[in-house]
DNA sequence: TACATTTGCGTAACTAGTTACATAAAAACA
DNA sequence: TGTTTTTATGTAACTAGTTACGCAAATGTA
């Protein structure tokens, strides 16, 4: 008993569970980084692990190489700006951009926090079998490919 | 060329990406319901096929059948009832309860709705194929057996 | 070179969920 | 029966994203 009432409904909330499912993946994130004395929020490894690879990277090559909207990157990099791990300068040769990198701090931190990311993957790594990581991959390329919309307004003019 | 960084990563960013499906799934959601002219928003389906079902039900039997918090499932509720979807009213066993149930105006409304709804699933039914729904359950199923934050606790103890 | 367009960034307001807290009614219990 | 505990609901504040809009710098073009 006890059953999970959407899970029985098919793809009528197909939707509202991978919602659930991100709220349950964040929520575990910042436990765990709790409980290994990892300070940092939500999405900052990405950033981290993209600017030891690019050393300088502008807002909008940040966001779209994450494919976040822009705002979403900005909040996250003023945040990591008042934390210390980054250091944002305007870019001489195009006073628009801001350019971030590391900072001295972020730069020490990171072999003790690509320890424990490598750790944390490998716990992921028991969750997310290749089928799930497989199936999602063409989920996304699919919806890239054809949006859900085009499909809904073919029928609506063939009709 | 303009590949996808975050798929190329491997675990990293599985997060990022649930989310940004959601998103995606949300937005498509609203744009099919807006050509298929379905004056309702995310989530009233759910809602609405309970309740034609149960007929009558209160807040949190609501809440836990579908997972959804409670204050969640107060939001919807209330703005369904604004829009004349739901009568709700005063359980007389239990004053703290409130007993929704469906309106005049969402029971004639209903047949139509379900066969756009058919009609969402059929497309959506090309997205998801079974072996995402399959890997899906499977990952929601392990992550409700042992949390994620088991493992890591398991792991810092043998440590 | 002057003007129009595009690009990059920033802020504001919105969305769909959550957790935390408050209160009143009901139920359990001494 | 009087008191404590639990349950149901409601509200407030937070979260992690989005779109919409505005402005200034850079670029393209007549």
């Amino acid at each position: 008993m006890e059953k999970d009432y959407i899970k029985s409904q098919g793809l009528i909330g197909v939707t509202a569970r991978v919602r659930r499912l991100n709220d349950r993946l964040m929520s575990t994130g910042r436990n765990v980084y709790k409980a290994l004395n990892l300070d940092i929020e939500p999405n900052w490894h990405l950033i981290l692990l993209l600017l030891e690879q690019n050393k300088k990277m502008a807002v909008t090559e940040i966001s779209s190489t994450l494919k976040f909207s822009h705002p979403a990157v900005i909040k996250i990099l003023k945040k990591m700006q008042e934390k210390d791990f980054l250091i944002g300068e305007k870019d001489p040769k195009d006073q628009r951009k801001q350019l971030f990198s590391l900072s001295e701090k972020a730069i020490s931190l990171l072999p003790e926090y690509k320890e424990k990311w490598k750790l944390i993957e490998e716990i992921q790594k028991e969750y997310f079998v290749s089928e799930f990581l497989k199936a999602l991959e063409k989920l996304e390329s699919k919806l890239e490919e054809t949006p859900i919309e085009e499909k809904v307004n073919e029928f609506i003019n063939k009709k």
